[in-house]
DNA sequence: CCATGGCATAGACGTCTGTCGATGCCTACC
DNA sequence: GGTAGGCATCGACAGACGTCTATGCCATGG
């Protein structure tokens, strides 16, 4: 039996929202406070800040690695290694179609993450 | 001249979201996001949101050093270092008052950071 | 079936970071 | 003015992290 999830954005985000701790109501547990920091690490890095509003920005809503390269600056490998982190995070979704791999963010994710950190209410 | 802040947390609420640059809108640039990761990499620690959230679930809204060191099981050092943290990101407040030292949270900035990160609008 | 090219993975390296014990500072109180 | 105690700072150390080059995988097209 351990506490319940801070978030859980695999779940609807109504249901995400609702099963939320409130960080600023009452004492969060080490392991929430830890799945909270992990999900809040995965965004806290300029680069990959950088990569969701890159790809969050795009009209078609999703962007592929070749994409991005350029306008960070940043070699394959690198890009490639921060995406890893945004979707293993909940924070992208990877779509591999033929050679090439699309990434796009989950709104939910973002959602979330904004209604634990808010203190109104 | 430089790009304009992604959040400006020493305004007022009102004015820091009103110069928010919209992160998941259009691509932010390199000094923007290093901004934000700064103050994500505040919060983005499980000590640190743990001391988030019990100071912010006091009744009294403020806590001081020898209050948090039990609780979270660390040293007085290693807290005084994440206090110290969470200050110079602009999350919390010190209030010196004789020997004691006085946190307390600063809810317009989790505001601002739930604003910025917020998908709808 | 070979060549091309987009992407992921592996390994290396320098830097950053969380934690600690030791110590210094400063305020309150005898 | 000496003592006690709350807190900040210092220095050290191990582990985590961001970036790169090199390489491997695999789908596409000649």
């Amino acid at each position: 039996m351990s506490t319940p999830p801070v978030l859980n954005i695999q779940a609807s985000p109504a249901l995400a929202r609702a099963r939320c701790t409130p960080l600023l109501r009452e004492p969060i547990s080490a392991s929430q406070a830890a799945d909270l920091a992990r999900l809040l690490k995965a965004l806290a890095e300029p680069t990959r800040l950088r990569l969701v509003s890159a790809v969050a920005a795009r009209e078609e809503g999703e962007a592929c690695v070749c994409d991005l390269t350029e306008p960070l600056g940043l070699t394959q490998p690198t890009i490639s290694h921060h995406l890893k982190i945004l979707v293993d995070a909940g924070i992208f979704t990877r779509d591999k179609r033929g050679v090439w791999a699309y990434y796009a963010l989950v709104p939910e994710a973002m959602d979330a993450l904004s209604a634990i950190l808010s203190s109104t209410r």
